[in-house]
DNA sequence: ATACTATATGCATATCTTTGCATGTTTGTG
DNA sequence: CACAAACATGCAAAGATATGCATATAGTAT
């Protein structure tokens, strides 16, 4: 059943490879692979306008790539594709332990969103796991 | 010397992705990193004419993923870009043994280049080899 | 030389992508 | 309810990319 494929479907994995052939684009995808973040983050981390940042959202999540999670007035995201994981994992290395999040790489002080509060959770949000194929 | 940047050059990863990201070349791509092929059978394989192919072979060539090489009248061309060799191999999957050459798999019948004579080398010619990051 | 074959190049047009910006929606708060 | 904060959406202008096609070049053979 079905046509008997071995050949790649190059149309299909070109659209899917053009959506991190985009340097904002592949940024975001580099740190939600390594943990949830609010686009209010994203906003400070990429340094443009919020409803750019929000528009590059909208492509990787109509796309699959990445998911959202309303957490009261704030939305996180987070990277849910296994396939473009482990492609981010060859094209930009292994995620590193040393990874520190945003927050504390852009100063973000006066941030109000939850993950710059005390309402992180205790030891921080579970780290994001993907299967790797 | 130089800048500690642990921090990717997104804009540079990105660019190079971009040569993926396009149906024809992820295809030409995936050819020739298993074997050098001339102009003429990528043509045949792609069925687009003539200078259409060699234009995405030049923007190819132009970024040092390819490399030409002339024989007689004709050009073979050949994947020399390792980086990419290895992401092509997670995107694509690896090179498999089962596969067969252009020439056979669309019966270039009526092809006069040196492959499809009797021109080619004992045993083909060598494999490509290039060492995997 | 002449003519032929394989491939390359240049350029114009069409098409898609990117970006900026105004406005809309949702949720929370007084 | 009115208002503010965080984010999303729609749309248009600018820019980049893709494609088609005419023509150029470089080897080969006659």
């Amino acid at each position: 059943m079905g046509v008997d494929s071995r050949e790649p479907d190059y149309r299909a994995l070109s659209q899917r490879i053009k959506l991190l052939a985009h340097p904002e684009r592949l940024r975001i995808l580099d740190v939600l692979r390594r943990e949830r973040e609010c686009v209010c983050h994203l906003e400070a981390l990429l340094d443009k306008p919020q409803p750019y940042v929000s528009q590059q959202l909208r492509l990787l999540r109509e796309h699959d790539l990445i998911q959202d999670e309303k957490v009261g007035n704030n939305v996180y995201y987070r990277l849910i594709d296994a396939e473009v994981a482990a492609w981010l994992e060859q094209i930009l290395g292994p995620i590193t332990s040393e990874h520190v999040g945003i927050a504390r790489q852009k100063q973000l002080i006066d941030c109000a969103c939850p993950k710059c509060d005390a309402n992180e959770p205790e030891g921080g949000y579970a780290p994001i796991v993907i299967e790797l194929t």
